[in-house]
DNA sequence: TTGAAAGCGCTAACAG
DNA sequence: CTGTTAGCGCTTTCAA
């Protein structure tokens, strides 16, 4: 095996002009489909492989994108990410992971990489703006930056989520239809818009349906196992604890679900539960979680669509959010109040 | 905001040449401390970011790793992802994910990627090397490669895995040690090496315990849902049934549990139940399963850790692989066999 | 300690 | 249709 070979070697070889190689090899029409064709077999047979650096160097384009998110650990992104993956390899790019765990500082990082030609564009999927970032507000659809899942606003960027409050109002009105009255929610941390949208969409559900609200049935957690167990202890002291639950996501759904039967009562029947993402094994959990399911993959495939198209220089409108439906999985944990 | 400023700008401004520039920038001992403090200021006040393209082709690095797993999809390798993540970060490299779904286009392309200059090394969870790949046989330890949770023989590769017989056999043992005699093993797809190992490991601790396992006793699945509950199925139309079912993952056992209870088996009443990688939120699982956790984020950091090594050169010995210890984690899922 | 200059490998004018 | 040439922005000899 000799040195890897460059477009150098392929002309010398083939007698004719690095140039006409560059040219042959992307295809273009300015070369004899005879040579085109000598060159690429020829290039094949050298094992050749353009170097990127050097490409991307010169054309200012690094053909991948970034997608950042909050936690890469959390099992919900999964699905995003391949959908996003699997749109982005169609299209030539790579996908490069950011994880900001909340930290301002690799927010900010992460937007830098923007800018010293690591990534073309980008997926945001972490709520919000690193702080004194810089200047996205002045030429909204110039900049290559698309928010996913959440949403960040006044920032003039282009959007692709669902209908969080919707779908939320949807998981309530199930549970009142079962002829529940006594329905408490589990919140996310709400001053996060995700977390007030799902929340006003159970206050929807239950002002239309002429249900109150107490205060004590609403508590706030924090998305994660433990919250749901706490949340749902701190609902069950009360003196009149709710017959059904509506929590803000599947995670938290186990845990209040987990937490139920520590305390000896059935889900569901003492108390009906629903979730939100609809987890992968959510349906193997038992009894089986109903629970709202994003359609995770399209909203990472319709996110790279439209950063690619942002990408091309085409014109997006970032007024109107591109809103993905969801569907609620009605399963085994939800079932009429007893007596 | 004007243009992008490059070395060329700083040097300008500072009245130096773009040469000192540089070496400032990486803080080369070749410069006055004070000059190389005056860089560093108008380099931030300028904000100022190298371009990485140039950068990598001038250096022949890219500062990135490629991680590739058989599939993004499943959430075991969230943990080790995170793992590589933070070792890899702090050592300026960034990660690529790599997605084959066991594909061997992909498989190769990936190898492509580590020639072409996208990535300086790369780490392998797919268990098996491309088909006609190069010449990673040659130099060991020049190719900067290393196999991690899964084996790949005979490569001259380096590795990091667990001791899955071991831990299997750790497994079995305490479902011997509860009472159980009839203990039935449904294996992942077992041409494979992992999943020959964990039987592997099944099989002993039996043999040493001079029970008997009868064929049908061991069943096969591919890791997946749906096929622990057939596996399971088949399992308990048996004229003898097990008593308890050690399941070659989490998965398949979360499966296994849920046909269990389809069939009106109380889990671990009638039936003990335990798995392997304590997923996530396997503890939250009804009943909290009893699981071999392995410890996913050290697989992640110590293969990136074993890259960093062989990528500043260092000769490694890939006759002695890495080996991680697991942990039994015993839950609510297995109990004495009843009666 | 600094500067001038030579590329890294590739693409894209510009000429022919 | 093809070749010549000029960089992309950076690092790194080699001289001073």
């Amino acid at each position: 095996m000799r040195e890897r070979p460059k477009i150098k070697d392929i002309a010398k070889r083939a007698g004719v002009s690095v140039a006409t190689v560059s040219r042959a090899l992307s295809d273009s029409t300015l070369v004899t489909a005879e040579t085109r064709q000598r060159i690429h077999d020829l290039a094949r047979e050298l094992n050749y492989r353009p170097n990127v650096s050097a490409r991307n160097l010169r054309t200012r384009k690094s053909m991948s994108v970034l997608l950042v998110v909050r936690d890469v650990g959390n099992p919900f992104y999964l699905d995003i990410l391949k959908g996003v993956e699997a749109t982005a390899r169609e299209a030539g790019y790579s996908v490069l992971m950011g994880n900001t765990e909340n930290d301002s500082a690799r927010e900010t990082e992460y937007f830098h990489m923007l800018r010293d030609g690591h990534a073309d564009g980008m997926i945001l999927m972490t709520g919000k703006l690193p702080a004194a970032g810089g200047n996205w507000s002045g030429a909204p659809t110039r900049v290559p930056v698309v928010v996913a899942l959440e949403i960040i606003e006044g920032a003039g960027l282009p959007h692709v989520q669902v209908d969080n409050a919707g779908a939320a109002r949807e998981a309530v009105e199930h549970l009142i239809s079962l002829g529940h009255r006594r329905i408490a929610h589990i919140s996310g941390p709400v001053p996060e818009l995700m977390s007030l949208h799902r929340r006003e969409g159970y206050r929807q559900a239950m002002r239309d349906a002429g249900l109150e609200v107490p205060d004590a049935y609403e508590v706030r957690g924090d998305y994660l196992l433990e919250s749901g167990q706490q949340c749902c202890r701190a609902l069950f002291t009360l003196p009149e604890p709710p017959t059904a639950l509506f929590v803000a996501n599947d995670e938290m759904a186990y845990g209040a679900a987990y937490e139920l039967r520590r305390m000896g009562r059935d889900v569901p029947g003492d108390v009906s539960v629903v979730g939100f993402d609809d987890l992968y094994l959510s349906k193997a959990f038992y009894p089986p979680l109903t629970t709202v399911s994003q359609p995770r993959a399209e909203i990472g495939h319709a996110a790279m669509e439209l950063l690619l198209k942002i990408l091309s220089g085409a014109e997006i409108d970032c007024d109107e959010p591109i809103i993905l439906p969801t569907v609620l999985h009605i399963r085994g944990s939800t079932a009429p109040p007893q007596g």
